[in-house]
DNA sequence: TCAATAGTTCGTTATTGTTGAACTACAGAA
DNA sequence: TTCTGTAGTTCAACAATAACGAACTATTGA
C-alpha cells in the first residue's frame, strides 16, 4: 500500500515550510537533496547513518506533506526529489536564502 | 529579577530562527513588529487577545532565545524590538524573504 | 519459496506546547 | 508607606509531538 500525500503546489504553506526545515536533520536532508539536484533514497539522503529508520521515515513524511519533497516507488526504494519548482513558483528565493546560510552536509557533487 | 535572555548576533542560529518561525503566531508577532517598526509590549503584539498571558510570554521566550526580539523592562511592561540588525548581519535577506510571503496581520500602520 | 533490503506502522517513552493559578515587579493613589 | 491594579513570568498538570526499537509490507534476486 503506502500511499504518499503530496500536497498541491498551492497548498503549500509558509508555516509549513518554515517548520519542515526548522529541524535540523531535515535542513540536511532537503540541502543534500538540492545540491544533488537528483533522486535519492531515503537512506542515501539521511543525514547520519546512526538514525533509526523509523525516525528518517518520519522526517520524509514530514518534508513530504510540506510539499517540499516528492516521493515515489522504484522498486524496493523510495525516489525522492526535491520540489523545487514548486517551492520557487509559490515562495520565490525562500528556498535559495534559507539553504544558502546552512553548512555543506557532505555531498561531494560528482 | 526576571533576566532576559539574548543571544549575541553571532549565536543565532538559522535552525533556531526558523523553528522560532515556523509557529504562526510568532510569525504573526514577528510580523507586526517588523511592520511597527518601533517597541511594542507583550500585550501590543499579541496575535489573538484569547490567547493565555502564560502562552504569549513563552512565545516572547523562544523569541527572544532565538535572538530575534530584544526585550526590555519599562516600567510595568516589557518593551520588544526586532532585532533586525543583527538577523540581516546573520543572514542577510532571510527575514525580509520570509516576511514577505506572510500575510499582514492587522496593524494599522498608523 | 526463501532470504535480504528499503521503508512504514505501531507502541512506548521522552520532550515540548498550552493553560490556569499563583507569583513578582512596578506605577499610581491614598 | 501601604494598597490596588497592571504586565509578565513561573509552576504544575495535561495534551500533543518526536525518537526509538520491533514488527510488518513490498520488492528483488537466488
Amino acid at each position: 500500500m503506502v500511499q504518499f500525500v503530496h500536497p498541491s503546489r498551492d497548498d503549500i504553506t509558509l508555516e509549513g515550510v518554515l517548520a519542515a526545515l526548522s529541524d535540523p536533520m531535515r535542513l540536511r536532508i532537503v540541502k543534500s537533496m538540492v545540491s544533488r539536484h537528483g533522486c535519492m533514497s531515503c537512506t542515501e539522503a539521511a543525514p547520519c547513518p546512526e538514525m533509526a529508520k523509523s525516525t528518517l521515515s518520519n522526517h520524509f513524511r514530514i518534508l513530504r506533506e510540506a510539499g517540499l519533497i516528492h516521493t515515489e516507488k522504484k522498486g524496493v526504494e523510495h525516489r525522492n526529489v526535491i520540489r523545487q519548482d514548486d517551492i520557487e513558483a509559490r515562495f520565490p528565493g525562500l528556498l535559495r536564502t534559507i539553504l544558502g546560510f546552512c553548512d555543506e552536509p557532505h555531498q561531494g557533487k560528482d
